[in-house]
DNA sequence: AATGAATGAGGTTTCATTCAT
DNA sequence: AATGAATGAAACCTCATTCAT
């Protein structure tokens, strides 16, 4: 799986193959397929591992204390996840969006949407008039914006946390 | 060209190959290499053909009155382009944010920061501590928001508007 | 098609790959694919290629005069038809009954069947209680010894052609 | 060895491998591999396995007291081989027509045309030009009606040895 | 200028066999 | 004696590209 991921990031989605994966991993074709059914499975336990620790810091946003605070969880969650390995990250979220769905690896958007929904119930919350509708524009403002400055080359994690939090409850906090 | 934006369409990333592009336009695949290259001059030709527009759409907001009209231009040349043919914009997106970068095609996103940084510096917009990072993030949300709708399947191009407005100028009258 | 026949009754089945016909037939395997859609389709048109001649000549039983020379044309177009090359015949044979069934390929058998039904109705036919028994029965008992004649080395289909006869007008003169 | 004939016959032939032959029978590919040297031992064993029954059965027409006997004798037995496991008995006759010939698995054809002709040579039965030719022939036929039985899916083991012997003895009566 | 047959590297996957444990 | 992870040749097939016509 590690292999998979350095392939992606360091040579781009059309250098991934099986092969290469079994090269990189110092591994013989036979061995890899004896871990995994198929090419799919692989991108597939790809996106698991990288997005558990995702999914296991944004629900850390349920346990906190009020609705502002489980949103800063959710963006320095995302913001963290991009950090760690920026254009995994980028092409990973591709695969997401194009992989056949399934709940296993289909979910992490929906997932991220469905906790912010929660967090814009909490009472100290900006009050919204669609509340779903708030929770999925917010995730994509936030995906946006941390998928934008992945991409750049000075990315500085602190300033874009603050320009984040600025843009979603700059969106929050105006009247529909 | 065409015929690439449709197989591309309708039968996504995996299909499009020269061959499938030739036939689709009825000619040979020696002619389709008579007047391309190979097969990312292809791509190249579509995404600079399908941006082509937006940019056009776009650069009206330079001829806008008021800064908060260049903005809403901006928006609404960004919806219309989505909403044109949503599923290629989406795959094109993709492509532009992974092909080898070059000034023809990764330019969309720069021109449209840069039209951005013009309209945040007309008198009537809302004054920002630093202009370039604005505009940077104000595409970044639109860019988001607007990619988010188009995969959800009841797309509706005038409430998007508005909501990406609410975005962009609550991001922006915030203080940072 | 021609190399696929060779590759079969001179090196086997097991030596029979896509790659091992392209060989064959001094083509590039790109090539094969460009004329066949995959290795089931060359099997299939060397079978209809192969059968093809047999049931041209077994068809010429509707037109004989009475039912003993019509059942010695689809003894003799059998044998014929086993002699112009023994080994492709009999594994032609083990794949038509392990193919996936198919009007085209499947159906030798049959139609020889049927063939023999009507023989087995002319006038001057041996009666038979079970028209349809005795006609599969007739087929069985012919292929089992041409088959069987086949695989030895002194073959002599004049002597062979006497042997059917003399077997299958035995089985047919008896009373059931 | 049971499980290659299970998979053999549920599965076919395609499903034969020397890995799926340890998972069914519940052991490591690699004990597997301590009782034979290879996969075509694991055939040749089961064909010797499968076979030695009807041998076993066949050989009984040697203590028959008539050539009549011995002939229905045979015919039974091989009735009774087909019938016992028809998906089974009919892969391995091709397995055993197509391996390479030895005298261990290749010999059960002339061991039956060797009995055959001992019956033929038994003064009540049906006097021959040629007995070795004969006892061919009637193998021959035998072989091929009972196949052709084996394949349809109304098998009636009465019925079909009527119609064998009805065969055989009608080949046998008829003057060459 | 147009054609499309030909090419072959390279992709995914299977499976008989080995060998360290 | 038993295990099963590891191997890699080889199977099927695709597709970007070339080039003689």
């Amino acid at each position: 799986v590690e292999a998979a991921a350095r392939i992606l990031e360091e040579e781009g989605h059309s250098h991934f193959s099986t092969n290469a994966v079994a090269d990189r991993a110092g591994v013989s074709i036979g061995s890899l397929y004896q871990y995994f059914p198929g090419k799919d499975a692989i991108m597939g336990a790809l996106l698991r591992r990288e997005t558990g620790l995702l999914i296991a810091e944004a629900e850390a946003a349920l346990r906190a204390n009020t609705g502002r605070e489980a949103i800063r969880i959710l963006i320095s969650a995302s913001i963290a996840h991009q950090f760690r390995r920026p254009r995994l990250a980028r092409l990973l979220d591709f695969e997401e969006a194009h992989l056949p769905p399934s709940p296993d690896t289909q979910g992490v958007m929906l997932l991220m949407i469905d906790l912010a929904r929660q967090a814009l119930m909490r009472p100290d919350a900006p009050r919204q008039t669609d509340v779903s509708v708030a929770a999925r524009d917010m995730i994509a403002i936030m995906k946006g914006m941390i998928d934008t400055e992945g991409s750049g080359d000075t990315p500085d994690p602190k300033a874009l946390q603050a320009r984040v939090q600025r843009a979603v409850l700059g969106y929050l906090g105006r009247p529909a």
